[in-house]
DNA sequence: GTCTATATCAAGATAGAC
DNA sequence: GTCTATCTTGATATAGAC
């Protein structure tokens, strides 16, 4: 008999595989509490209200990613790949248990106008976790002088391929596409820097 | 005495004002009505329904952004100033009275993972009005080879222009960045194209 | 901590008069 | 077509027992 998940971790689940596909507000609290086989009391007991849950699910869902960002990165060898490794990440990421209809951070952030504190707090630091660790990947390429530049195109580019996804286009391609276009940006930035 | 406009344009208008900020379903059809100064069946008797007033709304702003983004062509002078134009098109567009928070298609598209007939209608002619007419701007510059990839990429990048209004982003910062990296990429593409 | 049952509330939609 | 008033539903959150 395999051991059961706590009740926290199957809510957890629940949460991030309904909410982050159909979107927080089109999921009832009630269809989470079924999916997860737990008793409204115990979501409330454990997470305070739905919005608690909604946040705890995005923290732990920004470790996963962070862990296989990091991942894809080590296992580049280039400094360029080490840079365009955010792609296969994208790509490992999407793969696994983590599933979503395109990013669960820009979704909620696209529902709520006005978060909360903790709200905002959980949204920012996957922009900022974007933004840093493409600037610090982005200095042996290019140098320090264009890293923070080519870092926030290179996140507008990601971005982009996440918004595509809303556009019924297939999630292979356009990760592609991304790959492609952020390679271009970056050597176009490597030689305009190194004459 | 100024001439009111009709019941229906009041709640287009209203439903364009706050449903694109403030997101579809975090605005009440009550807080339309007020907004509009309309009463209940009034909306129901124009629009069925309260899909089918955000329906209505989207393709009247499709309207209004296909004719801004195409003064801005015509005012363009060169092939590819041509194909750029959609960047200062969509400045004019945030700058006119279609206030929204970052892409009403794209953001009533995230809300809506399974959408009606109808709206899945308006939002899927947003997308080919971009593609198609980055597509036909695309042949002059990079020829008929070229134009269907450019394209895909350049409709990449504006959705990541849109996609960073969520991250806390100067917007007319993000366009500028968008504008200079789909530079660098057309450029790249029409280089490789005449050798 | 967890359950069943329910209170509370807000939102979409409609009835019926004018 | 438009208004006031209201019906009905569905969703979040809580009460109280175990």
């Amino acid at each position: 008999m395999v051991a059961q998940p706590s009740a926290r971790e199957r809510l957890l689940d629940a949460a991030e595989h309904l909410a982050f596909t159909q979107g927080v507000a089109a999921t009832p609290v009630d269809v989470i509490l079924k999916q997860a086989n737990v008793a409204p009391a115990t979501l409330y007991a454990h997470f305070g209200n739905k919005e608690g849950l909604i946040v705890e699910a995005l923290r732990r869902r920004l470790t996963r990613w962070d862990q296989d960002w990091q991942l894809e990165v080590d296992a580049a060898t280039t400094a360029q790949e080490k840079l365009l490794a955010v792609f296969p990440a994208l790509s490992r990421y999407r793969s696994g248990p983590a599933t979503a209809r395109w990013c669960a951070f820009l979704s909620v952030a696209a529902e709520s106008p006005h978060p909360s504190q903790l709200l905002d707090e959980a949204l920012r630091s996957d922009t900022e976790l974007l933004i840093e660790r493409l600037h610090e990947l982005a200095v042996p390429v290019v140098g320090i002088g264009e890293a923070q530049g080519l870092a926030e195109r290179l996140a507008l580019i990601l971005t982009g391929v996440l918004g595509m996804m809303l556009r019924a286009a297939d999630p292979d391609k356009v990760i592609a596409d991304g790959h492609a276009t952020a390679k271009t940006i970056i050597e176009a930035t490597a030689v305009s820097t190194t004459p």
